[in-house]
DNA sequence: CCGAGTGAGTAGACACTGTCTACGCGCGGC
DNA sequence: GCCGCGCGTAGACAGTGTCTACTCACTCGG
């Protein structure tokens, strides 16, 4: 038994994550999750009650991911904090676009608006590293604030340029040029070198 | 015969809209919009070949409403430019916070990709309003970059204030302030009265 | 040693969805 | 007067999520 001594449990976690990102949001049906799985379409049941619990343990896989990925660049980032802050965006960013079924999965409204997903154990501890990054770079800022508003830029340029808005409305095609513009917006003229 | 002279497919997309707003969106089934118009399922059909072509054109609707909003809000607001661009801002979060299912249905992927809803004709417009009112706010500006990226601003705003993650986050609980620090993030600190 | 209990997975039913196709019905033009 | 045809109906089909009844291997207590 090479594979099938993990529990179900993680095999069909796993099982989602591929299909997810290899046909879409909208290909990770219960039904095929466990087809994949070499399981029956009533077997997830025992473990997942309804499709959205074992939506939510996916979109959960995706949030340690993203939090892992964040760690990493800014491990490699040795610059101020405001490089540090823009690492850390530029890593967002990367991840929305490299994995976009998976980031549309972690922010579907439904996920969210059902408590299962708490924000607490997922997006909150990336935040919160985000605040405390900013805080440094800008004392004086009010940092929980301008965190806030930084985040929500992040995610709606994520997904205005996913869907090529952003390009056909401003005519840019470079992302990391309008990413610059937003750390401008939110921290200032960088003295980051 | 009170209405039901005008076209089915014109009842078709108000009795969407209609649903939409009173059950959200994963209630805008194609057959429930037919039974509310009184019609068997597969007369839909006739007008409109797809699902898909039926919801967007009860997205469109949508962007014409937002539009007629903007247009509103700009009339109403007596001051410079600058003033100008909060009240279109503050229209757009407005819309999407009390229309949230209809927002939802704007911005699907899956509608903005398959090319049927095209943005010259929906959101086009209004972004190209408010990168002229940025331009006279602000000659100086790279007006289509900093349209965009303040449009991106609202859209992350409107979707993460929606789900009470920035309340969550932040602690915040006037969205009114979020919108000024986005604003003179954007535009520079107001001279706006 | 063995039989009861139990936990995990199967199989089928149900109501629902979107799509497709064959069928009528009523009305206007020749 | 009849034909055609646009418009809507009715039913079938595959697929979905959920629920329930069942099987079957395995453990554990006597």
């Amino acid at each position: 038994m090479t594979e099938s001594d993990t529990s179900l449990r993680d095999r069909l976690v796993d099982a989602g994550v591929e299909l997810l990102a290899a046909e879409g949001l909208q290909a990770l049906t219960l039904r095929e999750i466990a087809r994949r799985t070499g399981v029956s379409h009533g077997a997830p049941r025992r473990y997942f009650p309804t499709h959205l619990e074992l939506l939510s343990a996916i979109a959960r896989r995706g949030f340690a991911d993203l939090a892992e990925r964040a760690r990493q660049a800014l491990d490699r980032e040795t610059g101020g904090a405001r490089a540090r802050v823009a690492a850390l965006a530029g890593a967002y960013l990367e991840f929305a676009l490299e994995q976009p079924g998976m980031y549309e999965l972690m922010f579907r409204h439904d996920l969210l608006e059902s408590g299962r997903l708490g924000l607490r154990e997922t997006s909150l501890p990336l935040f919160s590293l985000l605040t405390g990054l900013i805080a440094a770079a800008d004392p004086g800022a009010d940092a929980p604030r301008v965190a806030g508003v930084l985040w929500a830029n992040l995610h709606g340029l994520a997904q205005l340029w996913r869907w090529r808005s952003l390009q056909l409305a401003t005519g840019e095609e470079d992302l990391a040029a309008l990413l610059e513009t937003v750390l401008v917006a939110h921290l200032g003229p960088g003295g980051g070198r």
